[in-house]
DNA sequence: GTCTATAATATGATAGAC
DNA sequence: GTCTATCATATTATAGAC
C-alpha cells in the first residue's frame, strides 16, 4: 500500500476510536512508521484536511458495506437488523468504535470545525439516504421513509455512545430488539 | 458565588459546548476570572477531577429538571415531548448543546480515561432510570419500560448530534414527531 | 484562599538536505 | 517523495510569595 493511503487508513482508526485531539498526529505517524515530512507532503494543511479525507474514504466505505448487506436481504427490518448485528459483532471484538459510527469526532469537531461539519453532516445524509431508500422499496410513503430514516440514524448512533460508556454491546443489541415493532408502526 | 461553583459552572457549559480536549484550563480560568493557583487549590487533580465534578453536579441539575417536568405531566407521552420541546427551544437559543446531553464528552473521553468513564456511565444510568420510572407509572411492564428508556435516551442523544452536524433543531423535533407512535407499541 | 512566575512537556507545523 | 532537525506555541501542572 502506497504511504497516503496507509496513513489515511491508520488515522482513520484511530481517529475513531479516540476522537480527535486525543489522537496526535506523532501517534499517527509512528503507528504507520511514516515521517512528518511525508504526511506533509500528502496533506499541505495537515492534521485538519487529514481528518476530513478520512471521513470522505469513510463515507465511500460505509456505501459500499452497507448496499452489500442491503442487497442481500429484501426485507428492510432483516436488512437493518443484519446492520446493527455486525456493528454489535466488532463492537464485541474490538470493545471500540469500528464502523458506521463517529460519534467521537462529530460531537468533538462540529462545533469548532466548519469544513469538518460539513463532512460530517454529508456522511449522516448519505447513511439516511441509504436507509430511505431501503425503506421506500419496503412501501414507506416518501415522508415516513425519511423520519424513520432519521430516527435509525440517531438511535443507532446513540446507542453505540451507550454501548461505550457501558462497555457493553446491550444497548445496541436493546434498540435492535425494538425495532421490528417500531418498523412495523410506520408502514 | 463562591469560587468553587464558579469554577464549576462556567467549565461545565465550556464543556458541554466544546467537549473536553477543546477547552484549555486557560480558557476556562479566563472566562471566570479565576487563576490557576485557585483552581489547583479546589481540584488538586487538575483538569479531570473538574470535569469529573462538573458531570456529577449535571447529574442532580438534569435530575431536578426532569423530575419537575415529569411532575407536571402525569401522562408519559405529554412529560417527553415537553422534555424534548424544552432541549429544542435551548437548542435554537444557544446553537450548542446544553441541558441533558454530554454527547461531545461521552464518545470524547469514554475510551481515555476510565472516571470519566464512570461518571458518564452513572449520568446516562439516572436518565434512563428517570425515564424508567415514569414509564412504569403509566403501565408499561418493568421490561418494556426499561427497553423503552434506553430508546428514548440513545434516540434523543443521537439526534441532540445530528442537530449540531446540521445546525438546525430539525431532527429532534423529527424524533419527537415519531415518539408517540413508538411510545404505544410497547405498551 | 489567591496570586504570579515558571517548569516540563506535547502539540502542530516548517525548512532544507537528500 | 521522504528524511531529520527545529520552531513556535499551547498544554497541564507546580512552587513559593502574600
Amino acid at each position: 500500500m502506497n504511504t497516503k493511503s496507509l496513513l489515511i487508513d491508520t488515522a482513520t482508526s484511530l481517529f475513531q476510536q479516540k476522537g480527535y485531539k486525543n489522537v496526535g498526529l506523532n501517534e499517527i505517524l509512528k503507528a504507520c512508521n511514516v515521517t512528518k515530512g511525508a504526511l506533509y507532503h500528502h496533506f499541505p494543511n495537515g492534521k485538519e484536511e487529514l481528518l476530513i479525507t478520512c471521513l470522505q474514504g469513510l463515507n465511500e466505505a460505509i456505501t459500499t458495506d452497507i448496499e452489500a448487506i442491503f442487497n442481500r436481504y429484501p426485507s428492510a427490518e432483516d436488512a437493518i437488523l443484519s446492520m446493527i448485528d455486525k456493528l454489535v459483532h466488532s463492537f464485541e471484538q474490538n470493545g471500540t468504535i469500528i464502523g458506521y459510527t463517529f460519534s467521537s469526532i462529530v460531537s468533538e469537531m462540529a462545533t469548532m470545525s466548519e469544513p469538518v461539519r460539513t463532512a460530517c453532516n454529508a456522511l449522516y445524509e448519505n447513511l439516511q439516504h441509504l436507509y430511505c431508500k431501503k425503506l421506500l422499496t419496503n412501501g414507506y410513503s416518501d415522508e415516513s421513509a425519511s423520519a424513520m430514516a432519521l430516527l435509525l440514524t440517531a438511535s443507532i448512533e446513540g446507542a453505540m455512545m451507550l454501548c461505550l460508556t457501558q462497555k457493553s454491546a446491550k444497548p445496541l443489541k436493546t434498540v435492535a430488539a425494538l425495532l421490528p415493532s417500531i418498523l412495523k408502526v410506520n408502514n
